[in-house]
RNA sequence: CGGGCUGUAGCGCAGCUUGGUAGCGCGUCCGUCUGGGGGACGGAAGGUCGUGAGUUCGAAUCUCGCCAGCCCGACCA
């Protein structure tokens, strides 16, 4: 992309309204746009990074074997009736009210949404284990949002529901987006800490939320230090394979790891002192077993080997897409800006005409960004007649992981240099060899 | 939902105390000079002063109502 034909509006002030670092960065970057309280547009650049979030996230919940499809974003309240829900959500939930005075609200989640499409189309075991899950926007009416992205009333979440004929074929399920929670969080370059967690308004026993360490967390946590050590690194996971799935769950949960809300102190005693850590969190996913509260009283009914009709068990389990990109910040920024991840980054890399207009750095740039195009680097070319320092600090803002900085006095010793975001640090080399590292840094991508 | 605060140009703000018809910086547009960390100069566009009513000869400014947004708390992913 040619940044003069790109939609970038960033802000060299800080919006007065902002107060936290992804919130104030989102904002600057030209990301988003708030259109109400907690309710925001999503700009090109924003909206690309949203996507790839999105698409690691599907890549790796059908990795596991769970089944992509899409559900409604307005739901009947005669499903919420059935399972209770209806009067004891309470005012967070939006109802509406259409023409013909059916009572309708616009999905927090969506429990009682999957289980009528259960209910209506599996009878037997046979058909089981199932696990559907979709990605859509939902709407959770905050009495206080705030922190842009972080706290909106509006968000995009995945959701997933698993049907199982057993408790210990729930568990396995559970297990498994245990783990491809875990990679998921990996690959989008974040340490997320599953942390034994309470229910909350959607029940259940089993439960475990995924915090990321951020100091403007909302949740304090409080934790044994041995599992910030912890990856899945490219170990071999065989998603039906039970033992390794609950192996990895114990070696992930064994630790001490809760938040304040299920925080033990006479357990956290227990882990060595050097280790005891107490910290904020920003809250990114959460799995629940809850066996058959939703099943039960909405008739959501298998027949057994045995020829009887049972309950099915049930967990759901959600990731909070466009609340990571906020958490995503929040763990990697720095007071220049943003600093992304490759794994998620908007562009692959930056290139910055130190001359635009110089033929020389104008042919440079123009070979440069078709080579890194065409190997799928997919960079970002800032071809405006702005100023050194106007670009840098722009690309400085907007985080791309790699700079490609190109100007008359290098092209005349016939270097290009490669400068990485992170650490700040510059190396120059050829064009050719440039193109090469970018390749090879973005060829797993 | 309790407590606090703020609404003036795209963004950040001043002006309000002491009423006289709106200003600064950034950004935007045009031009010239520049050119390796948000450059300089010259010119220009852009505002129902959140909204409604009241007081007054006259309201951004004073009074009351409403709306919106932000912060702290409670709540929540």
């Amino acid at each position: 992309m040619r940044l003069t034909r790109y939609f970038l509006p960033v802000l060299k002030e800080t919006p007065a309204d902002a107060q936290i670092a992804s919130h104030r960065l989102m904002l600057r970057a030209g990301m988003i746009q708030q259109s109400s309280a907690g309710i925001y547009s999503w700009l090109p650049m924003g909206y690309k990074v949203l996507r790839r979030i999105e698409q690691i996230v599907h890549e790796e919940q059908q990795r596991a074997g769970h089944l992509p499809m899409l559900m409604p974003t307005l739901q009947p309240a005669e499903l919420w009736r059935e399972s209770g829900r209806y009067d004891a959500y309470g005012p967070e939930m939006l109802r509406i009210r259409d023409r013909h005075k059916r009572d309708l609200l616009y999905g927090p989640t969506n429990e009682e949404m999957i289980t009528d499409i259960f209910r209506t189309h599996v009878s037997s075991y046979r058909q089981l284990p199932l696990t559907l899950y979709h990605i859509q926007w939902k709407f959770r009416d905050e009495v206080r949002p705030r922190f842009g992205v972080m706290r909106g009333r509006e968000f995009l979440m995945k959701d997933g529901y698993n049907f199982d004929l057993t408790p210990e074929d729930a568990i396995h399920a559970y297990n498994r987006h245990m783990v491809s929670y875990l990679r998921t969080y990996e690959r989008m370059g974040l340490k997320a800490i599953p942390m034994r967690a309470a229910s909350g308004p959607i029940g259940g026993d089993d439960t475990h939320e995924f915090l990321v360490l951020a100091e403007t967390g909302e949740s304090e946590v409080f934790y044994d230090s041995a599992v910030e050590d912890l990856t899945l690194g490219d170990r071999a996971i065989d998603y039906d394979d039970r033992a390794q799935l609950a192996a990895i769950r114990e070696e992930w949960t064994a630790p001490y790891a809760r938040t304040d809300e299920t925080h033990d102190e006479a357990l956290f005693a227990q882990v060595p002192e050097e280790r005891r850590r107490s910290a904020r969190g920003i809250e990114v996913g959460q799995i629940f077993y809850f066996g058959t509260k939703y099943s039960e009283p909405m008739g959501a009914l298998v027949t057994n080997e045995a020829g009887e009709r049972v309950p099915v068990h049930m967990g759901s389990h959600g990731i909070g897409v466009s609340r990571l990109v906020g958490a995503l910040i929040e763990a990697h920024h720095d007071e220049r800006g943003i600093v992304w991840p490759e794994g998620v980054t908007p562009f692959g890399a930056g290139i910055v005409n130190l001359r635009q207009g110089d033929a020389a750095a104008d042919a440079a740039c123009e070979d440069l960004y078709a080579r890194l195009s065409a190997a799928g680097v997919d960079p970002l070319y800032d071809d405006r007649s702005e100023r050194a320092g106007a670009k840098f600090a722009t690309m400085d803002l907007i985080g791309l992981p790699w700079r490609v900085t190109v100007g008359p006095r290098g092209l005349a010793n016939g270097v290009v240099e490669l400068t990485e975001r992170r650490t700040g640090r510059s190396e120059e080399m050829t064009p050719d060899a440039l193109v090469a590292r970018l390749a090879q840094i973005y060829a797993a991508r």
